[in-house]
RNA sequence: GGGCGCGUAACUCAGUUGGUCCAGAGUGCCUGCUUUACACGCAGGAAGUCGGGGGUUCGAAUCCCUCCGCGCCCA
């Protein structure tokens, strides 16, 4: 049977047949009848939807090996485990992609094309390209529901957006006004605050002079006598005030000055008026708290079009609101006609010429500030004032911050939750229209009948006005923010708000896995929408991992070229290797790096681990043959040291395994996974076996041998199978079954290890550990004295306790196997002739007759050193030991464990020196 | 300006509520080995002042303070 199985694992020949066969037999589909026929609840993840134009990426093939795990391992414990995959269709991103694409092409516009052909035009794209990720992560293993696989834009979800829309706007959550909001001019849209990212930047800080009416003169000079420093007069005697700026451009829109009420310095000033350089207009000084004193003269230019803070002290102080940029961010015609058309940072330059020709530049200083950015194009975020659509998120934000507080949503690691209720304590709402083509469409029309302007916000679309009757209406141009369809999610995929037996079986869900990026924008907004819609919080666990980065630690990107393509990884070390070494290295909370430039060494540590696990699997197979398989059960009595020790170890591993897994500590389950299967089991276990594999310790030892390698080996590739699914099925399909025990179906669907309290068996594992001492000894020494690799020696142990005797007595083939001892003799050294020496933890001392290889020199040096070693551990015991305060304070088991300790070193370290005594006297 | 995280072997990282998993794993390195599962392997080995300093404690990589160096988030 085992002839089939190459020498190395050839995952390309294993992996695609082995998912197909996954999807032909529906192994990741689930209704919602069979969901509620599974004992327990279901167990549900959604997946974080991927962008309609991505491709496969290092972080996705991170995040949805993480998320495979889980519902794998669910899915395993019997549990109704669905995982819905998806799709998002991006907005700004997809529709740049087109935008982009018409350009390269002859250098059109989405305007030349007009709305509905640049709709269709995106959505053939989105046809050709989309989804194209979803199809990439089967490469990996995913195992979701393609059956429910959705888009946000599909009918049933824009039909959430729209009723969510409806109720939010009909409670009076959603509403329309004029703010300041973040504008991308290259993308021309609103963004939300979460999209405009800031970025630190050196830039300058200019002081600039605004001079002063003549009738302000008498209260600028009382001004100076209070000690205002940003006064002064000119050359030409005019009194002028200084402010400050990093946006000079910006002043052609300023309408006032404002300082702090309680500044006395500027308390004559206040309403007194300022000409404005460059313009022909005047505008006045005002007193506002938000002002600091402290900060630079203490005084500020006003530009309430252009920025938050001073829109709000306009709306206090009533000050015009002057917007001097175009969309495209060029200066427009509210400005002077010498600046109009020219690009913000065109007329930046331009205005502090001007101003300098005029004398009116006090100078500039470098200024490292924070400028907002574009998360999808990365230009310079404009803050702007335009009408859009808001979301008034205070109310909704209670529950979601009550939920984090009381423990119903739990983050791992728990650090987040505070990033979290952070965010929701200082929320501000949410500006949710796009001036974009591609993207739910905003349900709102405008009746345009003379004199009726009419809001109609519905769930079917109006053909006449409910008020003047009228038919002139005219739908909102605008879009909807995609995280608008994103944050409903959970359960639009279910079908919401129509009332399913989906959505009662599988809302809400348990888990959801995702990258601390998308914390505001996604998460939180979820929970949110969760309560809102569902009374409820749409997931229980938020799992956060780190980020994929390069060897220097960058995060990987297309423009940095420092990617790594998971498809190339899977298709030349296999699924399992890529997964494997990702969840090796998935520490909590920590990032991830990987090598992009040495691919072979990056994922050496999975590939290597599937190829042991195969070859361990091959061994097997190969060593149980074809013939009828005991149970365990059946072979009770003639277990051996060796079986009850695995059968331990194994049952340990499987609860330590399953512990991990629920803390959400991944590389932990992997590395319990590799110390009990590589370790243990591989190392030890199989070589111990051997010699009775091959049936030289009599019928009974090898059946006993078979029962218990099929039975762990069972285990191992159940415990296994989350982690790397495909080799352990491949493997799992091929082993044997013993006699009169039902086989599961497939290995997706075996149940998930427990472990067997009988099987504990601390006995055992002490034997084997002396066993495992003393071996590493005997080789330790082989090697010291150059012993050949396969020439046999002898063995002459004194001292040992009882049982170790009678372990090592019933297990002579084994020392011969694992380190090529001929005999062993429970005498005593003397007249041996000579040799090397050792004592074990256990204190049985071991002589190796080695006569014309030892140096005793070198042997007399080696021991010393080791005395040397076990002197010094025992004066530290014995110091401890010798601390009233540690022996009256510490724990009883404590101390005594240190005097155990200390007992060992003594009796170790008098044991050798007795030896080296004799030694020296030779 | 506020908040958070990280500095442990050459590299990437583990070290759960302070006391044998106080020093580990993988990779790399050194020495042997075609031992009929695996050289993507086996055996043996070298390698760390646990960032610096101070403190709490009978006892600290682990708790507190401080300094140094990196990174992230929010204003």
């Amino acid at each position: 049977m085992s002839d089939e199985l190459p020498t190395r694992l050839d995952p390309g020949a294993i992996e695609t047949p082995l998912y197909r066969r996954a999807l032909e037999e529906g192994r990741f589909h689930l209704s919602a009848a069979e969901a509620r026929e599974r004992e327990g609840d279901p167990y549900v993840i959604v997946i974080p939807p991927p962008n309609v134009t991505a491709v496969l990426h290092m972080g996705h093939g991170l995040n949805n090996t993480v998320q495979d795990v889980l519902v794998r391992w669910r899915r395993m414990e019997g549990r109704g485990a669905v995982w819905v995959p998806g799709t998002d269709h991006a907005g700004i991103a997809t529709q740049n992609v087109v935008e982009r694409a018409l350009a390269a092409e002859g250098g059109q516009t989405r305007f030349d094309l007009g709305r509905d052909a640049f709709e269709a035009r995106i959505r053939g794209f989105v046809e050709e390209t989309g989804g194209q990720i979803l199809e990439q992560l089967k490469a990996i293993g995913a195992s979701c529901d393609w059956e429910r696989t959705r888009f946000t834009l599909d009918p049933e979800l824009s039909r959430a957006v729209r009723e969510v829309f409806v109720r939010l706007h009909e409670k009076g959550l959603i509403y329309r006004g004029e703010y300041i909001i973040n504008w991308c001019p290259r993308c021309g849209t609103a963004l939300s605050n979460e999209e405009a990212e800031g970025e630190e930047t050196d830039g300058h800080l200019h002081h600039l002079r605004y001079p002063l009416p003549e009738a302000s003169w008498k209260a600028a000079a009382e001004a100076k006598a209070a000690g205002a420093e940003a006064l002064d007069r000119l050359e030409d005697g005019r009194w002028y005030l200084t402010v400050s700026t990093t946006r000079p451009e910006t002043m052609l829109g300023d309408t006032g000055i404002a300082v702090h009420p309680d500044d006395e310095r500027y308390a004559p000033l206040v309403g007194a008026v300022v000409e404005l350089p460059l313009t022909d207009r005047t505008i006045p000084v005002v007193a506002d708290d938000w002002v600091d004193p402290e900060f630079g003269t203490g005084m500020v230019k006003v530009t309430p079009a252009h920025d938050p803070n001073d829109f709000e002290i306009a709306r206090r102080n009533d000050l015009e609101l002057l917007n001097i940029l175009t969309p495209d961010a060029r200066v427009n015609e509210n400005a002077p006609e010498a600046y109009r058309e020219m690009d913000r940072f065109e007329a930046r330059q331009a205005v502090l010429d001007s101003l300098d020709a005029l004398g009116l530049v006090e100078g500039r200083e470098a200024h490292r500030h924070t400028v907002p950015h574009c998360y999808r194009c990365d230009t310079v975020v404009e803050p702007r004032l335009s009408d859009q659509w808001f979301v008034r998120m205070k109310p909704l934000a209670e529950p979601a911050l009550r939920a984090a507080r009381d423990g119903t949503l739990r983050f791992h690691p728990d650090r987040w939750t505070k990033v979290y209720t952070d965010w929701l304590e200082n929320i501000r709402d949410w500006c949710i229209s796009r001036q974009l083509w591609w993207g739910h469409r905003i349900p709102v029309w405008y009746c345009r009948a003379e004199g009726c302007g009419e809001v109609i916000c519905t769930r079917e679309d109006p053909t006449t006005c409910p008020t003047c009757g009228g038919t002139a209406l005219e739908q909102d141009p605008d879009v909807l923010d995609t995280w608008f369809s994103s944050w409903l999610w959970p359960f639009s995929v279910f079908g919401w708000p129509e009332e399913s037996d989906d959505l009662d079986t599988f809302y809400p869900g348990h888990t959801l896995v995702t990258a601390p990026e998308i914390l505001f924008f996604w998460v939180a907004r979820m929970v949110m929408a969760g309560y809102e819609f569902q009374g409820e919080a749409p997931f229980n666990d938020v799992f956060l991992h780190g980020t994929v980065r390069d060897a220097q630690g960058r995060k990987m990107s297309k423009s940095l070229g420092n990617g790594i393509d998971p498809i190339e990884v899977v298709n030349r070390f296999g699924a399992d290797a890529l997964r494997y070494t990702v969840l090796s290295m998935c520490g909590v909370g920590t990032d991830i790096h990987l090598d992009h430039e040495d691919l072979e060494a990056a994922f050496a540590p999975g590939r290597n681990f599937a190829n042991k696990l195969w070859n361990a699997g091959r061994f097997t197979l190969m060593s149980v043959g074809e013939g009828p398989v005991p149970t365990v059960e059946a072979v009770e009595g003639d277990l051996e040291l060796a079986d009850r020790w695995i059968l331990s170890r194994l049952s340990d591993t499987a609860d330590s395994m399953t512990r991990e897994l629920e803390r959400f500590r991944l590389h932990e389950v992997v590395d319990r996974a590799h110390h009990f299967f590589w370790g243990d089991f591989a190392d030890w276990y199989l070589e111990m076996a051997k010699v009775r594999l091959r049936g030289e310790a009599g019928e009974a030892s090898r059946e006993a041998a078979r029962a218990v390698l099929v039975h762990v080996f069972d285990g191992i590739l159940r415990l296994l199978h989350p982690l790397v699914p495909f080799v352990t099925e491949h493997l799992w399909d091929r082993i044997p079954w013993p006699e009169g025990q039902a086989r599961p179906e497939r290995l997706p669907v075996a149940p998930w290890p427990v472990g067997d309290p009988a099987h504990r068996d601390p006995d055992a594992e002490r034997a084997v550990a002396d066993l495992q001492e003393l071996i590493g000894a005997v080789r330790s020494l082989r090697k010291e004295y150059g012993v050949g690799e396969g020439a046999p020696v002898d063995l002459v142990l004194t001292g040992a306790p009882d049982s170790f005797r009678a372990s090592l007595e019933s297990g002579l083939p084994l020392l011969e196997h694992l380190a090529r001892i001929r005999s062993v003799d429970f005498g005593s050294p003397e007249g041996r002739g000579v040799g090397a020496t050792g004592v074990l933890r256990n204190g049985t001392e071991l002589f190796l007759p080695l006569a014309g290889l030892v140096d005793l020199d070198r042997e007399r040096d080696r021991l010393r050193k080791e005395i040397e070693r076990l002197a010094g551990q025992l004066v530290g015991a014995e110091k401890k030991l010798a601390n009233e305060n540690f022996t009256g304070r510490a724990p009883a088991e404590v101390v005594e464990k240190e005097r155990e300790k200390a007992a060992r070193f003594r009796d170790q370290r008098d044991k050798l020196r007795e030896k080296l005594d004799l030694l020296e006297a030779e």
